[in-house]
DNA sequence: CAGCATCCTCTTTGATACTG
DNA sequence: CAGTATCAAAGAGGATGCTG
């Protein structure tokens, strides 16, 4: 007979991390559009996203940043320029990520 | 120079897709779950999920069991049983999700 | 252009009660 | 045990206006 299961076991997966680092509606989206397109700016990724407002997708950023997956170079001019790349650790993560898509346009119904 | 890039390219991909299906709080959790346990009770999973509510566990089955990464096994008797595994559509999925697992061992803060 | 601040909407999730 | 129905709450996300 199988031990009970419980949440205290799905927490110490390294799942549970890597899913802490890339849910929320966005997060995978712009990490493949940076692996797609890199480096890419503020205002491209909000075009590709779709109708994703600035407060979101500066929030989105900041957390991918802090998080170490992906890298914001700021250019000191007016008007501003930001661009956004993928970091070695983020591109490791898309290795693993790019995986989904193959497996989705396998899948596709 | 780079051409404009859109929303369209996004929604064409295989990841889109694949997102579509795994994508809200609980769905990579329970597809987790089932590869470890399977198979799983309902009682198992809410347990397994921490603190989801009856509702929220059921719906997120019927959406996996209508996407067909998983299968419900009913059994008539009372009280009642029902099981819970993966359609083999399923397991090829988490062989995909399972490198996730990994990359989050080997990268865990 | 790349944000931030504020306020507001609305989807997602949860709590409770009930059933075969 | 494995749900369903109803209602309420929470939190994510959106709209607008403003700034260096």
């Amino acid at each position: 007979m199988r031990d009970y299961i419980e949440n205290a076991d799905f927490e110490e997966t390294g799942f549970s991390y890597t899913l802490s680092l890339i849910s929320g509606k966005y997060k995978m989206i712009i990490l493949y559009c940076l692996m797609e397109y890199q480096p890419v700016r503020f205002n491209e990724l909000q075009r590709y996203l779709g109708k994703i407002s600035d407060k979101t997708l500066s929030q989105n950023l900041k957390e991918l940043e802090k998080d170490e997956l992906i890298h914001r170079e700021a250019y000191p001019q007016i008007p501003p320029k930001v661009e956004y790349s993928l970091t070695e650790r983020g591109k490791s993560l898309m290795v693993v990520l790019d995986q989904l898509c193959i497996w989705g346009t396998e899948n596709r119904k």
